[in-house]
DNA sequence: TACAATATACTAACACCGTTAGCTTGTCAG
DNA sequence: CTGACAAGCTAACGGTGTTAGTATATTGTA
């Protein structure tokens, strides 16, 4: 009855609308079947699971993160690059808390489609490593202290970890990336020897 | 009937438990209730909510991490010591995974007994820095720096992420330990300066 | 143009969740 | 012994995701 030809994808984009203006933790199916003006057993024409929805959102979150930091990195070399990508990185976090919320909550493990999706990230981290004499090998461990020191500082900013020191998060920040750029200096004059 | 004089302190210990063997994300109080021989009601009378109940589960968290952290650090200085202040948080996350999530999923927000708490946590980090000759507030930043990595780390980890390529992950884990040493004695050659 | 098939919506219900109100009853102190 | 408190209970509310079965508008085809 007056129905409005919902497809998968407006059903997805809407589902996105909602978690970024209401929240990760608050989102239900319930909710946003409601806002589409229909009822909550009508989503399961479009789609098999909430999880699904989940999932499908993750793909959208990934690929906006991917697209931010391959314009951050774009012309830029060694050590510009790695801020540069690094302030992207940290300004997607803060820019849309709920959106790096959804790519955390992903379910890396045994979702094959997301685990390679997973690679879109690394990417631009290798890139902007690349102006660094290092192996691959030394590539693939940087790759993931970058991800880890990035990952780690954002969600522990977001969940107030840093509100007992009357210092600057910024300039912990900077000293994050500083340090990072420190290890890649040293990585390299090793890949030398 | 059958009346067994269950503690606010009994309830506690059981949800532990049973978030270590069953895992966080499939703990309910229903379920709490029922291996304790009660009904979810009857939770009441020891506990206001389940948020309470979390934020209790949390505290013994914190205290069970800070206590592997102090035991870690003991007559250890300087690159010692933060290595091994690394390990024990390293293997904590990834000995006890449920209790670790616990953590990160406390509100530090707005509960002033968590935010003193979490200083539990920083205490450890700030006596192992102790040996190197920072300024209170490098020091300030360098804690931050310190668990954004091994938190980043660990739980990226354990979500899958670092499946990628076939790297030894420890050795990643190590790298990056030795960054942070790295920016650890920078910090201190400007210090001097 | 008529008809069949499909896509889109619905209602009703199930099993779970946290939570509250109100009741019973065992236990212990005065 | 008795009154008060503590510790349990049942029943219910509103919330969640999900399934089964039904109706109907649209669309493709004969």
């Amino acid at each position: 009855m007056a129905r409005q030809g919902l497809t998968r994808a407006d059903i997805i984009q809407a589902a996105i609308e909602m978690i970024e203006s209401e929240g990760l933790h608050s989102f239900s199916l319930r909710e946003l079947a409601s806002r589409l003006h229909i009822k909550a057993a009508s989503l399961y024409n479009h789609i098999t699971s909430s999880d699904e929805l989940h999932t499908e959102i993750g793909y959208y979150a990934i690929s906006e993160l991917k697209k931010v930091q391959l314009a951050a990195i774009a012309g830029k070399e060694r050590s510009e690059a790695i801020e540069s990508l690094a302030d992207a990185y940290y300004r997607f976090g803060k820019d849309r808390p709920e959106i790096y919320k959804v790519i955390l909550s992903l379910p890396m493990v045994k979702n094959d489609a997301i685990h390679s999706a997973g690679f879109d990230i690394v990417k631009p981290i290798m890139t902007a490593m690349a102006g660094y004499r290092l192996t691959r090998e030394q590539m693939m461990h940087l790759q993931r202290v970058f991800r880890s020191i990035m990952h780690g500082f954002i969600s522990q900013e977001e969940a107030g970890c840093f509100r007992q020191f009357p210092v600057d998060v910024g300039d912990s920040y900077r000293m994050a990336v500083r340090g990072f750029i420190l290890l890649l200096e040293n990585s390299e004059k090793e890949a030398q020897t």
